[in-house]
DNA sequence: GGGCCCATGTAATTAGTTACATGATTAT
DNA sequence: ATAATCATGTAACTAATTACATGGGCCC
C-alpha cells in the first residue's frame, strides 16, 4: 500500500488540505503507517491528475493559501478497489530493537539511554495519541476504534515488558561487557561522526 | 540503518553465509527488521569491498559451492561504529491496521477474513519463533532475550486484543456498512485485479 | 530575536522489493 | 511429478526520505 492509497483514505473521512492530512497521519496512523510532506504532497498530485479528488484553493487571512482536497465518486470507488485488493502485510523496523539485540556492543552508558528514550517516548504516545477518545469514542468507526485499541494494547505491554526488564537487561549488558572485548576497545576511531 | 549493518551485525555472532543470513532474518529479527535476497547478497559484496568481511568458498557434495563470510577485526570496529550512530527509531508500516481502520469500506466478509488470518498468522509466529528457548535461554545474550521477549510480549497483547475484540468489532462493522454507502455499490467495477 | 506554526512544493538520494536467471537434491 | 530446500546473484522497478526552497504570522 502507498500514500497515494491513504490520501485518499484520510480524504473519505472528510475535505483535507495536504497540511493537515499530515497531521492526521501523526495523530491518527501514527503506530502504523507514516508518510512526510516528500510523499504527500505529490500523492495528492497524483489522486487529482487520476480524478480521484477535486481541489479547492481557499483564499486565507494572513496565512498562504490552502488547497482543500475532496474525493470524488470515482475515489471512492477506486479506494474500495484498492483496499480489496490489498495484502494485509504488516511489518516493523524497528532500529531501537536492533540496537538492543546488539547492546552488548554498544558504548557502556548507551543502552540505558536508548531504553529510557524508547520508554519515555512510548508513554507520551500512549497518552497523548490513544488517551485521546478514552470513553467518549462515539464519533469513531468501529475501524478506528479498533486501530486505535489495538495501538493502546501493543503500547501498554511493550511499556509493561520494558519496566519489568530494564534494570535486569541492563546490568547483565554491563555484566557482558565487562567479560567480553569491551567498548573502548582500540579507542581511537569512533570519535568522528 | 541498512541491510549492510545488519548483516554485519548477524556476522558478529559467527561466520554465515548469506543464504544463512537470510534464515537468520526470519528465525530471530522477523518481528523488527526484514530483509531479502535481493538485498543481502549486495550487502554481503560491499561489506566485502570495504575490507568488514571476508569470503571463504567452501565446496559442497551435491549443493551449489557456499561462499561463507566471517566478520573482520576492522568489520567488529565499523559495526560499533555504526551501532553507535544509529538513530533508534521504530516505525511500523501495517497494511493490516490499515484495513481494519477502513473495514466499512471492504466487501462484507473481508474485514473478518484479514482479521482471522492475522490471528492465525500471529499465533503461529508466537508458537515458532518466540517460544524456541522457552526456559532454555542460556545461549542467548541479553540483548537477544530483551529482543526476543519483547516480541513475545507484544504478540501475546496483540493476540489477546484481537480475540477480545473480534466479534464486536466485526458486528459493528456489518452494522455501519448496512447503515452507510454499502460494498455492492454500483457493483460492476470492481471484478479485475 | 528566536523558534514554532501555518502552508506548498521539488530534487536528489537512499533503500528496498520483486521478478528474473540457474540448477541439483530431497522429500511427499 | 511436484514442491521444497539449498545456493547465488542481477536488473528493473517502486517507494519513500531528506534536504532544499520560500515566506508571513504569532508567541515569548
Amino acid at each position: 500500500m502507498d500514500v497515494r492509497t491513504l490520501c485518499l483514505g484520510v480524504l473519505a473521512l472528510g475535505e483535507s488540505s495536504g497540511y493537515e492530512i499530515k497531521k492526521t497521519f501523526e495523530q491518527s496512523f501514527h503506530h502504523f503507517f507514516g508518510a512526510s510532506y516528500g510523499s504527500i504532497y505529490p500523492a495528492l498530485a497524483e489522486l487529482e491528475r487520476a480524478g480521484w479528488v477535486e481541489v479547492e484553493a481557499v483564499e486565507q487571512s494572513k496565512r498562504p493559501d490552502k488547497k482543500v482536497y475532496r474525493m470524488t465518486r470515482a475515489g471512492r470507488l477506486a479506494l474500495e478497489e484498492r483496499l480489496a485488493a490489498e495484502a494485509p502485510r504488516h511489518r516493523v523496523r524497528s532500529e531501537f530493537l536492533v540496537l538492543m539485540y546488539f547492546a552488548h556492543l554498544l558504548p557502556p552508558n548507551r543502552p540505558a539511554a536508548v531504553l529510557d528514550a524508547m520508554i519515555e517516548r512510548m508513554t507520551h504516545t500512549l497518552e497523548v495519541e490513544f488517551s485521546t477518545c478514552d470513553a467518549g469514542d462515539a464519533e469513531l468507526t468501529p475501524g478506528q476504534r479498533f486501530a486505535l485499541g489495538y495501538g493502546r494494547a501493543v503500547y501498554t505491554a511493550a511499556l509493561r515488558y520494558m519496566h519489568e526488564q530494564r534494570d535486569d537487561f541492563l546490568a547483565e549488558v554491563a555484566a557482558t561487557d565487562a567479560a567480553g572485548p569491551g567498548w573502548p576497545d582500540g579507542g581511537l576511531a569512533v570519535a568522528g561522526e
